[in-house]
This record gives structure tokens, sequence and C-alpha cells, in this order.
RNA sequence: GGGCGCAUAGCUCAGUUGGGAUGAGCGCUUGCUUCACACGCAAGAGGUCACAGGUUCGAGCCCUGUUGCGCCCACCA
């Protein structure tokens, strides 16, 4: 870098641009197996590529980044694995709208020319996406960009398949399953929302077929009846035991079915008595299977009545609901209806409302993988951070139902099994076969379906790293390290990668595993394409920077908590990144040419050198707690707080008198602590802040190519020095007692006063002596006296007690004796409190014999404070009353 | 029906293993064109840590219960 100033003003378009390309130029990002480092290793969450990424995304992302950087400054071998996810039923929704918008369904495509549309899609957004993460900053390894359908995934979902199928771990059955006549296929259990909605339970009476009267049944889906075939009892239910075995006649329909015994009828609810439809709801179709009932099915994939409904056949379900109401009641069937509430299962992706079907499915069989999935947890081998979210993991493990993971859609991974035309035998294989394995026969067709998009999210993990096969890098790399995502998709993702990693490689695919919460608007709600209420992150990033917007996302956040978006976040984080700038502006005004080789932190230190140096020490080492810890909102805040109100707010402040002043050495060794500092805070910082502390440090007096590959500060336990900091508070509390004083009084800033400080002891006297050209410059002071307790005052003058020293300013034609006495009666008052609840605190034995010395001591301390204070300020006020 | 989270300054939120709430940002009051920064500086005001018990020498933090808000799971029609 020839120039070395900052600009007045940050740009950060043009830094960030240009450092990235630099980055990626550079090969930083990129990692490789190497024996002789550690790995660390992240995979992505895949973005769906339905469109551009969200807000929520860019935290995500900047989670991870934040991760990586620090751990590739480590010295880890970091590997961050990044790409896509094709997001089968989300995508072909997308793709699906902008058909119709077109006045096109998929079927005037058909298959192949839909999936070249899905690919240009593909093309379009997987682009879009990896553009968009870099823009955040993202230190992905590009070079290993992933996709779902890439081959190698492809390959690898194959592989699952057919291993699991050839376990007998998948099978194919006919089952009642979650039908999206939106969507216009099955979906799975975890994929359906239920919702609340205010409705109805309407009670109907069934005649008996003897004709000897009626059985009531209640129902909140009246137009199921249609498809009634039994209906069913408690066995012990006493009201009913007459009528077991008996039939009913069902109304509308005068067909006779049986009346059922089942345990599954609770007879506190409703009447006792349930109606049966084994082809439209899950518990029906339980007990259809227990009682060999026959299915009828009274409502087609298309959310309308079939054939079988009689009369109501090719009625939209809803309304043949009041069709099939006011029939009932005319009928004289309907006994009544009743306010009711109840959960509504809706589609994830379209929002239907999902029909519950039997339909012919390929499923997962869930118990044995779900076993060692909840021990491998319990063992520790994975950790949910915040731990909380293990005992969702479980409780969902622990109920888990098969897995359905066929969809009827088009755009995914096919499923891998043909059938024999011939012969009708079922093949899965990896690689389409040419014949039937049982009857040689070549007349084979694939399954149309493909798999859930969740089938190949859950082999990521393994399959960007090269499952199937045995690479190194797979050795090497796996199992990754921390995996980042929000809690919403612990069942989806998480839990099944899980599962699918210990049953293909026999060990968890992460050690830690990251749940942060959702981004919702300044209203707190939830940010939704409906509400218009979405915040791009480009646009942010464009207004403001990368490094601002990655600060507002975390700062002051914790994982698992939801978190507000608000404009003032930017502009607070924003002004944090330009504090910054400016006091590296400064810094880099003030060097000139000072070179790397001239930093001197071990000479001719002064006691501000001294404090400066061990908080940035101390700093180090809660920033590196905090992260390893993932406290990132911490983290962040040691930072700010540092920067900002010690490094920026004090030490440069008091730097300037030497940077001014002719003393070539101590200027030096200004210079020197002001560019050691810096530039080890700049450091800690990067992780969090990319672009700008890279900007900065490479105007710096420093060797070395890159930010990015300096090494990560490390505490040193030598450096910590209490003194100074003990002492350079005692500085502080004066000098802003001075500037309280003058506050109050209404001194002009550019006023100078003169000041008398009597300070307890010699070491006190000592180092304000030390202090004395920026205790002045700080506090405006023209003159000051430095005296001992006792000592000739001033006769008239405002008055202050601080640690270890008393001043007085003689303020002439702005003292009011009365007002000053008002003011030291208010601090002793204080005073009084805290020493009595110092002196209650330690005359307590309890409080003596079992807190630890450390604190006990600690408080003794602060008792002897406050009674020296409080001595003084009683003794000024005798003084001003006499 | 289960489970979880939240309740701390006017607002939005932190608070790491229990040890004076000098808590942060925004907002508010007062004063400052002080030679890095008005996206700033300085000085302030503002809190019974939801409520009630308990454990402890000591509780915002641990335990029990209550209230309010939010979320997740669940095959009672």
């Amino acid at each position: 870098m020839s120039e070395k100033q900052l600009p007045t003003v940050y740009d950060p378009q043009a830094v960030e641009e240009k450092w990235y390309q630099y980055w990626q130029e550079k090969g930083y990002f990129h990692a490789e197996v190497n024996p002789d480092k550690e790995p660390f290793t992240i995979v992505i969450p895949p973005p769906n590529i339905t469109s551009a990424l969200h807000i929520g995304h860019a935290m995500d992302n900047a989670l991870q980044d934040i991760i990586i950087r620090q751990k590739r400054m480590q010295g880890y071998e970091a590997l961050w694995m990044p790409g896509t996810d094709h997001a089968s039923i989300a995508t072909q929704v997308k793709i699906e709208e902008a058909l119709a918008a077109e006045g096109l369904t998929k079927y005037d495509l058909g298959r192949e020319k839909f999936l070249e549309r899905a690919w240009a899609w593909y093309e379009k957004y997987g682009g879009t996406i990896i553009n968009q993460l870099k823009k955040i900053g993202c230190s992905c390894d590009w070079e290993r960009t992933r996709f779902t359908m890439d081959e190698g995934c492809s390959r690898a979902v194959r592989e699952a398949f057919v291993k699991l199928f050839n376990e007998g771990l998948i099978y194919r059955g006919s089952y009642i399953t979650n039908w999206c006549p939106g969507c216009q296929t099955v979906i799975s259990d975890d994929e359906v929302e239920h919702e609340d909605h205010d409705s109805h339970i309407w009670h109907l009476r069934y005649p008996l077929a003897d004709g000897d009267g009626f059985i009531e049944v209640a129902t909140t889906r009246p137009e199921t009846m249609l498809g009634d075939t039994a209906v069913a009892v408690h066995p012990e239910d006493e009201r009913y035991q007459s009528l077991l075995g008996k039939e009913v006649i069902l109304p509308l329909m005068d067909r006779p079915i049986p009346i059922i015994a089942d345990d599954y009828v609770d007879t506190e609810f409703g009447t006792g008595a349930v109606k049966i439809t084994p082809a439209h709801d899950p518990n029906d179709f339980a007990i259809g299977l227990r009682h060999d009932l026959p299915h009828v099915v009274v409502i087609g994939k298309d959310g309308k009545m079939t054939a079988e409904a009689g009369k109501y056949a090719g009625l939209d379900r809803y309304e043949a609901r009041k069709a099939v109401l006011a029939d009932l009641e005319s009928g004289g069937y309907l006994v009544k209806t009743e306010p009711h509430q109840h959960a509504v299962g809706h589609c994830y992706r379209c929002h239907s409302v999902i029909e519950p079907l039997v339909t012919l499915q390929w499923f997962v069989k869930m118990e044995p993988l779900a076993k060692p999935a909840i021990e491998a947890v319990r063992r520790g081998e994975t950790r949910f951070v915040p731990e909380r979210f293990a005992r969702i993991y479980y409780h969902w493990m622990e109920n888990v139902h098969d897995w359905c993971i066929s969809r009827q859609l088009w755009w995914g991974h096919r499923i891998p099994v043909w059938y024999c035309q011939d012969c009708g035998e079922v093949m899965a294989a990896v690689e389409e076969p040419t014949s039937c394995s049982k009857c040689q026969s070549s007349n084979l067709e694939q399954d149309p379906d493909v798999l859930d998009t969740w089938f190949s999210s859950a082999l990521w993990p393994m399959s960007t790293l090269g499952w199937p096969d045995e690479t190194p890098e797979l050795d090497y790399f796996f199992p990754t390290n921390v995996l980042v995502t929000g809690y919403d998709i612990i069942f989806f993702w998480v839990s099944k990668m899980i599962f699918t990693s210990l049953y293909f490689k026999g060990q968890v695919p992460f050690q830690d595993v990251l749940l942060h919460g959702l981004i919702r608007d300044a209203q707190g709600r939830k940010m939704s394409k409906s509400l218009g209420n979405g915040i791009d992150p480009l646009e942010v990033i464009e207004h403001y920077g990368a490094d601002t917007l990655r600060w507002s996302l975390l700062n002051g956040t914790t994982l698992g908590n939801d978190s507000r978006y608000y404009e003032e976040k930017i502009e607070a984080a924003r002004n944090f990144a330009n504090k910054l700038w400016n006091a590296a502006r400064f810094v880099l005004m003030n060097l000139g040419d000072f070179q790397a080789e001239e930093i001197d932190i071990e000479h001719n230190l002064e006691l501000a050198d001294r404090w400066i140096l061990s908080r940035v020490n101390h700093v180090t080492k809660e920033v590196s707690h905090f992260l390893d810890t993932y406290n990132f909102g911490e983290a962040m805040r040691s930072l700010y707080e540092f920067i900002w109100n010690e490094y920026c707010d004090w030490y440069i402040e008091i730097a300037k008198s030497r940077l001014y002043g002719e003393d070539e050495a101590a200027q030096r060794t200004a210079k020197s602590v002001l560019a050691y500092v810096l530039e080890q805070t700049l450091r800690l910082l990067h992780p969090f802040m990319p672009f700008i502390t890279e900007e900065i440090w490479q105007h710096l007096p420093q060797t070395g190519e890159s930010i990015m590959i300096a090494p990560w500060p490390i505490y040193k336990e030598e450096l910590e020095d209490k003194e100074a900091e003990q002492a350079m508070g005692m500085i502080m509390e004066a000098i802003k007692a001075v500037r309280n004083i003058r506050a109050e009084l209404g001194v002009a800033p550019s006023r100078r006063v003169e000041c008398h400080i009597h300070a307890a002891g010699e070491k006190e006297q000592d180092l304000l002596q030390q202090v004395v050209p920026y205790f002045n410059k700080l506090a405006g002071i023209s003159q000051l006296t430095i005296g001992r307790f006792g000592d000739a005052k001033p006769p008239k003058a405002m008055s202050a007690v601080v640690t270890g020293a008393e001043l007085y300013l003689p303020l002439s034609g702005l003292i009011d004796i009365n007002q000053e006495i008002k003011r030291l009666q208010a601090e002793l008052e204080t005073l009084n409190k805290e020493v009595l609840r110092c002196e209650k605190k330690l005359a307590n034995p309890g409080f003596v014999n079992k807190a630890p010395a450390e604190i006990v001591e600690k408080e003794r301390q602060k008792l002897a404070d406050w009674q020296q204070k409080r001595q003084r300020v009683e003794a000024r006020l005798q003084e001003l009353q006499s």
C-alpha cells in the first residue's frame, strides 16, 4: 500500500469489492486435506434456489462466517462448504406459479420440458444466491460449491436409497397420507402445518338397521360421512353394550354399516360413538385396519367428491359439506351444531388444506434409525446450543412416524426403482438396469415419483465431502464441527442428518448444532411476502455496507432467541464502523512514516500505556472465550465497549499530549502503543467486520498479506496489569469529578480553571504527578496543584471526593456555598448508605465464614474505600459550615 | 392435552460458573463547530429485574407456584 492515509469517509462499496476479490485471488477461502493442520469444518445450510436470500439468511451466514474466519486465524484448516438446494417442492411450486402467469400448466409442457425450465431456474437463482453470499462477505470455499442435484449428490441419494431398500428400511405401501390438493403430491407429517380454525362439531343420528332407534355420532367433517364404513364405541361403554354387533343405516347413502368396539374411542368425548371413515381420517384408517373395514373413497386428489359420493360427486369438498349438512338436516339426521375449534392441516408450501388420503407411497422405517440417533445425542456426540433444543429433538425422535419419502412431483431426485412390466419384479438400483433381474425382460419402467427434498439434504454433510466414496476429504473433514441453522428446521433437517449419518457412516455429522432465532420486523411480526415486511439484505449492504449489516443483525442477540429488525440498529452499527474508521484515521495521520519495526511496547511505558495494553489483553481473553462458548453478542459488546469507551474516549485523548509534544521518545511510545492496540483490536474484530478491518489493517505499519490470515491474538497472563488498571480507574474518576463540577456550574468548556488536588498518600500523589499533562487537558485545568490530605485549601472552592484524593476548584464568581453544602450533604447520604450496606454484610458471620475469601476481601476493600470518602466529605462539610 | 420460551430503563434487548444493576443501543435533558469522528464530544435523568413463596451468608440468575404474552408438538371424533 503506497497510500498511507485513509480517506475521510469510509466507502464500503469500493472497499468490499476490492478485498473480496483479493481474498479470492489469494485463495484464502480454499481448504485442502492437510495432515499438518487440524481441520475445522462447517457445511452451509444450502439455501433453496426458490428465490433470492432474505435477511434471515444474512444472519445465518454471517454467524458461520464469524466462526470460520476465527478458526482460520487460529490456524485450523478451515473449510466452509457451500452449495444450494434444489428444494423440490418449493421450487416446483414457484415454477408452476410462473407457468400459470403464462397461462400454462406443467402438463402443457410435459415432464421433460418442465425439467428444462427447472434447470434454467437453478442456473438463474443458484448463481444469484452465491453472489449474495459473497456480498455478505462469506468466506466459503467456492471451488467446492455443490448442489443437491449435482452428479455427486444424486449418486449419494441413489446409493442411500438402494442401501436402505436392500436392508429392508425402505418399503412401499398404501397408507393414509397427507395429500396436498394444491401441489398434487403427498407430503410428510413434518411438512403439515396445523392451525386452529373456528368451526363446528355436528351431532348426527344414524338409524339402527333393525328400526329400533338411533345412535348419535359427532363429527367435524360431515362430508366424510358418505365414506363411513362403521360406527365405533368403546368396548366397555355400558351405554352401547346392547348395540354391539348391530348395524346402522348410513343416512343419505342407505348403506348398512356395523357398530364395532374399539379402545380408541373415548367414552368421555362427544356421544361416545364415532363414525369411522377409513379412507379419509388417520385414526379411522388405523381402526379400519384392526377391524378389516372396507374403504369407501369419497374425496379425490383434486379435493372434489368422487363417483362413490353419489349425488355429491363432482362437488368441491366444502360445497359438499354444505350440501350434506342440508340434506342431513332435512332428513332429520342433524341433531345439533356446536361451535368447535379444531386443528386443520395446511401444506407448508402452498398453504392448501391437507386432505388425508390413502395412497401408495415409499416410506423409510424410522424406528431402527431413530434409536441410535437418540443415543448419540444422549452420549453428547452432538451438542445442541442452546441445550434446550435437545429436548425438542428427543421428543421428535422418540415419537417419529415412518417417513414418507415419495412425492408426486417432477423436480427432484427420481426414485431409483424400476418395475418389470412382465413379471412385476421391483428393483432398486443405483444405475438404471437394462433388464429384469428375475425374468430378464427389458420391459422396465422407472417409478415416476421423486424423493422428498429433505432426503438429499439429510446426506448433505457427507455427500458434499464425497460420500459414498471414501474420499480423503471425507476422511479428513468429517464429522464436521459446527452446524448453524434456525431452530425451525430441527425436524426437517437437523434430525434427519443425524440419523442418516449415523446409519451410513456410524458417526454423527457434526459436534455442535447452533440454533439461532428468527428475525422479525420492528413490530415483532414474522417477515412474509404477504405482509411485504421483508428486508432485502443486498439493499442494506448497498446503503450501509456488509460489515454494518452483519454487526447489526447479531449485536445484542442470543442464540435461540428471535430478534427484531430496526433501521436504528443498522444506524448504530454504521456509527460504530464510522467510529472505528475515524479512530484509525487519526492513528494513521499521526503515525506518519512510522514503521512496523519501530513498534516498541516494552520500553518507556506510561501508566496509560500499561493500562490500555492490559485492557486489550483482557479483551482478547474475553472475545476468545465468548466465541468459544458461542456468545456472539457478548463478544461484540466487549469489542464495542473497548474500542469506543476505552481506546477512543480515553487512550487516544491521552496519547495526544505526547503525539503533539516535543519528547521524541515519548512520541514513539505513544505511536507504538496506538498502532499495536489498534492492530490487535482489528484482528479480534475481523471475523465480525471483515471488510473494514482489512482496509484499515492494510494501511497500518505491519507485515502481512492480509488480516484474514493473520494469527488470532492470544491472551497473555503476564500482560495483565491490575495495578495500572486500578490506577487509571482512579485518574479517570478524578477527571470525571472535575468535569461533573464544571458541567453543574456551567463553566464554559473553553475556560480553563485552577485545581488543587490532595492525595491520600505518597503513592497517589506520585500517580497524580505522572498524569499532569493529560489530566489538565482532559479536565480543562490551567494550573494543577498537587498536595496531600490536610494541606491548605483554597478558601472558596467547589470540592469533590474521589478514591484516594480530594479536589478543589476555586471557581471565583461561580460558587454558592449553600448549594455546595447541599451537594455534599447528598453525597454524604449515598456514602452513608454504602458504608452501612458493607458493614452489615461484613458483620454477618455467615458471609464472612462461608463466602469465598476473595469476595470477602473485596468487600472489606470497598468498605475502607467508602469510609475514607465519607470521612473526607464530612470534614469538608464541617469546614464549610463553621 | 403435553413441552418450551419470554417478562430487566420510555422502546428494543444483553446480563457467560449465584457475589454491589457504573448494563448496551435508540429515545430524553443540559452544554459544546475541543486540531479522528455532529454517524461526534462532555455531563445527566431514568429500573421494587412480572407476582408470591422457597433454597442460600448472598438470588435478575437456582427450586416451586401464579399471572400475562409468544412459540412448538399432539391421531379425542
